[in-house]
Order: C-alpha cells, then structure tokens, then sequence
DNA sequence: CATAATGTCTGACTTAAGTCAGGTAAATCT
DNA sequence: AGATTTACCTGACTTAAGTCAGACATTATG
C-alpha cells in the first residue's frame, strides 16, 4: 500500500470512526435511539428553530417532526410557535430535558477522559483535535460581539496574554501594560469580537473607543490551531466595521517587532505606520488607518 | 460554556462525525447497505478469519453470515472453511469483489482529496490526522519482519534519511554513510523489522548481520507522530529478539549526539559505550550489547 | 468415547431510520 | 382577495440493522 495522503486520511478516518464511532455510543447510553438522542443534544446545544435542527441534523421534515413528538410525550421537550411566524415552530428543553442533556454531556466527558487519559503526549493531543475541527469546520466559523468580561473574551485574554509572555523576551506582566478598561471595548464606546467555532473561541480583537473619534485596536489574538486561515483579517475588518458603527474616525495600534505576522498584516490591509504615541514598555511598532 | 479539555474534544468528535460520517457516505456511494459495504472493506483490507471480521466490526454472528451470503450471492466474495479448523470459515474477494473493494478505495480517495484541497496546511492536517490515528490506535500496533528493499521499507527509510538530513548541522548523504547491503538485513544473515498501525508503518529497525556472531543495529527510526509511545523500545527488543533468534552473540550500533532521544534509550537498556568502530562521518557515539 | 465447547448458520422476530404523498395553517405575493 | 409558497405535521410505507433461540458440524476435554 503506497503510503500517500490519502492512505494517511484513510487511516484517520478509520481510527475515528472506530473511537469516536463510540461517541455515538455514548449517544445510545441512555436508552434513547440515536436519533432522538441527537436531537435532544442539538436542542441543549441552543438550537431551538426547527428547521435549522431539521438541517443540522440532516433530518426529513417527517422524521424530525415524529422525534420532536417523542421527546415532547417524554417530558424532556417543549415546543411552541415562533412568536414571528406561525409557521415556524421553536423548541426548548424542559427542566428535566436539561438535566437528560447534561447526563449526556457527563457521558462523554467520561468517555473523551478515558480516550485523553490513554495517551501521555494529552496537550499534543489536544492541539491536533483542534486543528483538524478547525479544518473540517472553518466555514461554520461566526463572529460575534461579547462582553469582554464574560468567560469566552477571558479565555481569549488569558490565551493572548499567555502567548505574549513566550513570545517576548522579557516575558509579559499584564499589570505593566496599559490594560484597557473593559467598559471602554462594549458599546457605546467601543467594542470586542470573538470568532467561534462550534461555541468555542478561536480568536478575539476590541476596539477600545474614548467616546471621541478616535479609538485604539487591543488584543487581536488568533489560536494556534485556527492561525493562516484569515481569521485575523476577519477580525479586523469586523473591528474597522464596528468602529464605524461607532463613529469612529481614526483607528490606531501598537504591537511588537516580535509579532511579525501581525505587523505583516497590518501593512497590507491599508494601516500606516506611525511615531510611538504611547510609553507601553512592550509594543515598538505603531500604526494608524483613517475610516 | 467552560473551555476545557472535555469541550475541545467534543467539538472535535462533531466536526469529524459531521466529515468523517460523510465518509460513511462514501461507503453508501455503490448502492449498498453500509453494512456490507463495510463487511465487503474489511475483507478487502485482508481481513479473512471470519470471526475476526466480526469482532473487528463489532456485528452478531447471524448478522455477519446474512451479509456474507448476501456478499456471496453478488459475487463479490468466495467463502470456504479454514484448513486447520472445519468450524471456522475463511473469506476472500472475488476478481469481482476486488474491482468493488477498488472503486470504494477510490471513493474515499475522492473524498479525502476534496478535505484536504480545502485546508491550506496540508502537511499540518496531516501531520494532526496521523497524531489522532496513533493516539487512538495504538494498542493495534504490530510489529512485523519485513523485506527492506519492499515498499513498507522503503517508506521508512526515506523518511529516517529526510529526519537525518533535517537533524545534522551538516546534512546526511546516504552516499557517504556506510549504507547496509539489502541482504545483510534479511534472514538468515539479518533482519529488517517495522511497527505498523492499519497497515501503514510508524517505525523500523534493521538488524545487519555479518554472518557470524557478531551483527549491528541500523536505521532505527520513529514517525514524529508515534514518538513518546516507547515504540523505538518495542522496536529495539524485537530486534535483539531477532539477533538472538540468529544466533547473534554480539550487538553494536552507533549513532550521534545529535539524536539525544537515541543516545538516551540505548543507556537506559543495557547497552555500554564503547570506542569508536568505524570512521562513518555522521556517528559520534558508539554502543555495545552483549546478547 | 461421551460430553462440552466452539464457530457458523437459519428463521422468526423487533426496532430504528428513512421516504413519500398528501394535508393544514400561516405568511407572502400579485 | 385569491393564489402561491412556506413550515410543519400525519399516515402509510420500505429498508436496514440488530437480537434471540435453536440447529448443526467440528473440535477440545476429561
């Protein structure tokens, strides 16, 4: 057998299909066909339109419509019409439909511990899943505006500040930097973006305003796995367009010589570089682009 | 939703049932039921016992013998009882059921190329999906006595001269190395063994023999994705297994300071330092076992 | 040699999954 | 307002998948 990509991607797909083929299993745990199952995961997930359940799953209107009944005559699901459109049905996890749904998290949170545990290079591990759900779902990627104390914008932080710290030579300390007030990156005065991934964060930017025209771009963070796929172009247009939104007028930025696909970037999507206008002991690259 | 390990692993779990389930497709793209497609696969993979079909695909015993006879009545596979064991049965494909077992191959290829085309870090994906495939598998692992000038071989080899060659400050030339005879690694002077995962090889060893009781170990090597599973330990004692199987009294090899990895295993199982014993370029380091 | 165990096969089931052709009510178009 | 489209539902099907009990031949065991 010639050992070429394809022989490579069989061997993966084999590999996955056998253990995570048990996932499904995990799926079957509590006594509830696949099907039902599925549905019920995906309604937990927070789809609650019936039709995007119905595409998310692949399912026949009819088939969709008789599992939906199930669950309902179970106890575990609610249903009722689109406050918009009566056509549209909408559905929602009862108490007990939530606490079914979080039995089922529990199941395969046991059975990814068991596949982690079994392996001793884990993070290694971790970082190739990541990679590979970001290549097969990259066109599934959505940004979206959070607060930027909530828990997916920390994470992004905490990943950024982490990165900056082995990036640099002098390390990286939070405190010495000018750490943006968080009310300065939500609306009215600024902004913060994330891009997500089936829920999680792949990457985050803010657009920390002064209530006037001008405003400064913070934190543009992209995750390893998620990196050379644009998403920081992505990201920054966003920002640029939220600013906009926002009346700004005039963006500027500073990073590091020791982010050079950062800078990279900046100088190809139209940002001129600039004097220092700040004594931050970190960035020594500034730029700034008119809106 | 907290971003641990669990969530990183389930949202890869979706993101490859979503694909990989679509490789399932690729198993419905001939106009049969997946189950005997699957059954149709395994067989062509040269899995033959069928017992070891069953458990391999995890089906009842009743099921199993439906789809071969249904397998057989299309004239795909030929069924026959095992030599040794009246009870036991054997399958094989037919001319037929060869060209089928092609056509799905090249099915999968299809779909695999399509994947692949869509990610712009091709040796990354890659390199990710063989990380996954040996995590997941790896107590299939085995270890087989194999010709090194045959394909399996020669894959490795390519793959230890290219690692050289990136490993040396001053690159490696198999030209100028002391480059064993095919036949010194082939019983019954040696042998030449390599770990295998699906039928795709992780790791080899050579055993090259002088014919007398004296004989080397060569080309010892890993794939980066299979490192830190002791599988160059599992490599080591099949090969010394084999020395002795030969008669071999004595063992030498030598190798460079610039594989620490090396350097390292050899001390830890019993082998001594001793002085240089050939004037190859490349090894700085030189080791004996008495067997 | 009798008995137990093993590997496969067959027939009679059950259940899940999926398909298709209407049918109803709400929304949208002209 | 009437026709058309959309979103969902229902009933009547088909097919695939899986289970269970028992039959049968072969091999292993005491």
């Amino acid at each position: 057998m010639p050992i070429d990509a394809n022989a490579r991607f069989r061997r993966f797909s084999r590999a996955v299909t056998r253990e995570v083929g048990a996932l499904d299993t995990s799926f079957l745990g509590r006594g509830r066909p696949l099907g039902a199952a599925r549905v019920l995961n995906a309604i937990g997930r927070g789809r609650s339109d019936v039709a995007h359940l119905r595409d998310d799953l692949g399912l026949d209107s009819g088939l969709m419509s008789r599992l939906l009944r199930g669950l309902e005559e179970e106890g575990l699901v609610r249903t009722y019409t689109h406050p918009d459109d009566g056509r549209r049905r909408l559905a929602t996890l009862t108490e007990e439909g939530e606490r079914e749904f979080r039995a089922y998290e529990e199941l395969s949170d046991a059975q990814a511990t068991t596949i982690l545990a079994r392996y001793p290079h884990r993070e290694a591990l971790l970082a190739a899943m990541d990679l590979i759900a970001v290549a097969l779902g990259r066109d599934r990627l959505s940004l979206q505006e959070v607060d930027p104390r909530g828990e997916t914008a920390r994470h992004c932080l905490g990943q950024y500040y982490a990165e900056l710290a082995q990036r640099f030579e002098m390390g990286f300390d939070v405190a010495r930097s000018r750490d943006p007030d968080a009310r300065d990156m939500i609306r009215p005065r600024g902004a913060f973006i994330v891009a997500l991934l089936d829920g999680l964060p792949l990457g985050c930017v803010g657009v920390k305003g002064t209530g006037g025209g001008l405003a400064e771009i913070k934190r543009l963070w992209v995750a390893p796995s998620a990196r050379g796929l644009g998403i920081s172009r992505q990201l920054m247009t966003a920002a640029e367009k939220a600013a906009r939104d926002l009346s700004i007028r005039v963006l500027r930025l500073d990073t590091s010589s020791a982010l050079p696909e950062a800078v990279q970037l900046y100088r190809k999507t139209g940002w001129t570089e600039i004097e220092r206008f700040n004594d931050d002991p970190y960035p020594d690259v500034f730029f700034e682009k008119q809106l």
